[in-house]
DNA sequence: TATAAACCATAACTTACAGTTATGGAAATC
DNA sequence: GATTTCCATAACTGTAAGTTATGGTTTATA
């Protein structure tokens, strides 16, 4: 687009057309008058017409300076509007952050992030979209969501940049229902002997906990399998048997002690909850700011 | 119309934007790179946020960056689109010339211009008024033509400028019909004791003539007057008495001598032709450039 | 009818900053 | 491992956008 014209001598010339006064423009524009018809010459002779006819009261418009005007003021509120934009962007005052998050983490994480961004923020739209997290690798991928929150590990992520935010910390639980609560620390093999409910494959908690059947040489196999993190603890709670479960997403069941936690040998690994997003891109400043809203908490 | 940012940088945003690389960008628009790295920065620091990921790759837009360049691409349009709208009016290449003047003086006088012009600069339009002087001086004032060709003198026009662009000649003329031609010099006695045949009031050339008659002392009361001075020829030629006609618009019943100019003592004084412009403005490209054509022949 | 005020143009001078060259570092490419 | 491709930075330079000072011309004012 090889515009030729120095754009900001249409800031002079506006301002000149309007107030139809050289000496009153330059008082506007804060620069000298000599600096101003030097600047209104520099763009006729550029333009190569006359814009204005020089009277003893100001100046006033040529015809061709009149038709120019009404280009020049299209060019001024939409530069205008331009900064006034990126403006209100960058001060989050508009804008919108499209997470990608399973439901439990978005119910037992996200929920307070959302609600101090919010406040903080009120007119940033927020969408959250809840799938499994290769469905959400694909979603990020294809600039659907602009960042996930989600179970780590991740495979398959060499195209992105994950920052952990939070530690996990995976357990088996039960409820007294099925289970009298002993203070002992139980073996793999005492675990096995019981009902065992986890989610279904595929999940990042599913692999973690197979993982950790593997590396102490088991072959294993859930008794109640269920797609819905959330129904696996209403299992628990209904005394179907014992469950797997991350601690901090079950937080209130282990307060109120409609189930308990069983300590078991060998120890579960922790495990880390993790923002991902893409690599070679960037979040937008509404994004950003949300991600910091959560890393401020890390290490708490 | 406050705008801060200097509308230069975006030209520079454009080009790296479209590119994705500052390299090229620099090459395209012929300044070195690091000028370009400077520019976005600038433009960054007075925005105030960032516009571009820089990769290794290049650079590529972020969010905010792309809504930016929906709003720098209409400016850039615009502008342009105003550089051709600017030099497309003054090369003439489009336009409009609003004339006005009496029909007499647009069939005897314009005519062979507006050909000559239509010509030269065929997109350029015409728009031709004819009335009565005194209206076609309201019409200038109110800006519905460009300049007036008229008979001189015209009164009320203080506020305008004339250039003389022709003589005119007035004479008496008459057909063979009503008088028998004979080759001697008439008083203005001799004259009216025939039927005199005139343009009605008001009418500039009527204006001269009573003027003509008022210093010889002379309360003159014509027989036959018309309103239209193509049919005061046209009732000379038919034989109903001697008229009072402008030798340069009825060149060609003269040399055909279908009529013929009577001689007459007192001489009638040499009338002018001018073009009426208002002062304090000016006449547009095309319009000058008519003008021009038509003063061209001045003197001749 | 001087006198002052209002405007734009011009000249000569003074920066500020948009441009330059030179160079470096870091990744991608061969 | 060498080369190329990019962007960033530093230090320097020249232009052109700004300045002050002044003049001429018309309009308003006393």
């Amino acid at each position: 687009m090889g515009n030729d014209i120095d754009l900001n001598l249409y800031k002079v010339f506006y301002t000149v057309a309007t107030v139809g006064n050289i000496t009153k423009a330059a008082e506007e524009l804060y620069i000298s008058q000599p600096a101003v018809t030097k600047a209104i010459h520099t763009l006729e002779t550029n333009l190569g017409g006359v814009l204005f006819i020089r009277t003893k009261k100001g100046v006033t418009l040529t015809e061709e300076g009149k038709v120019l005007l009404s280009y020049v003021k299209n060019i001024l509120t939409e530069a205008r509007n331009a900064e006034n934009k990126f403006n209100s962007l960058i001060k989050l005052e508009e804008g919108k952050i499209r997470i990608g998050a399973s439901a439990t983490v978005s119910k037992h994480f996200l929920m307070p992030y959302i609600a101090e961004f919010h406040k903080m923020y009120p007119n940033i739209d927020i969408e959250i979209t809840n799938e499994l997290t290769i469905n959400l690798i694909s979603d990020l991928r294809n600039g659907y969501v602009d960042f996930l929150v989600t179970n780590l590990p991740t495979k398959e992520v060499l195209d992105m940049d994950i920052t952990v935010c939070a530690k996990l910390h995976d357990t088996f639980a039960v409820s007294e229902k099925y289970l009298k609560k002993e203070d002992k620390e139980y073996t793999l093999n005492e675990i096995l002997e019981h009902k065992i409910v986890t989610q279904k494959e595929p999940s990042n908690t599913r692999a973690f906990l197979n993982n950790y059947m593997k590396s102490n040489g088991i072959e294993f196999k859930p008794d109640i399998e269920i797609v819905s993190y959330a129904l696996v603890t209403e299992f628990i709670k209904a005394g179907f048997g014992i469950g797997y479960i991350t601690k901090e997403f079950a937080k209130q069941e282990l307060e109120t002690n409609e189930i308990y936690e069983l300590k078991v040998t060998p120890r579960i690994e922790e495990r880390e909850l993790g923002i991902v997003t893409l690599k070679n891109s960037a979040l937008n400043y509404a994004a950003s700011k949300f991600v910091e809203i959560i890393l401020k908490d890390i290490n708490k």
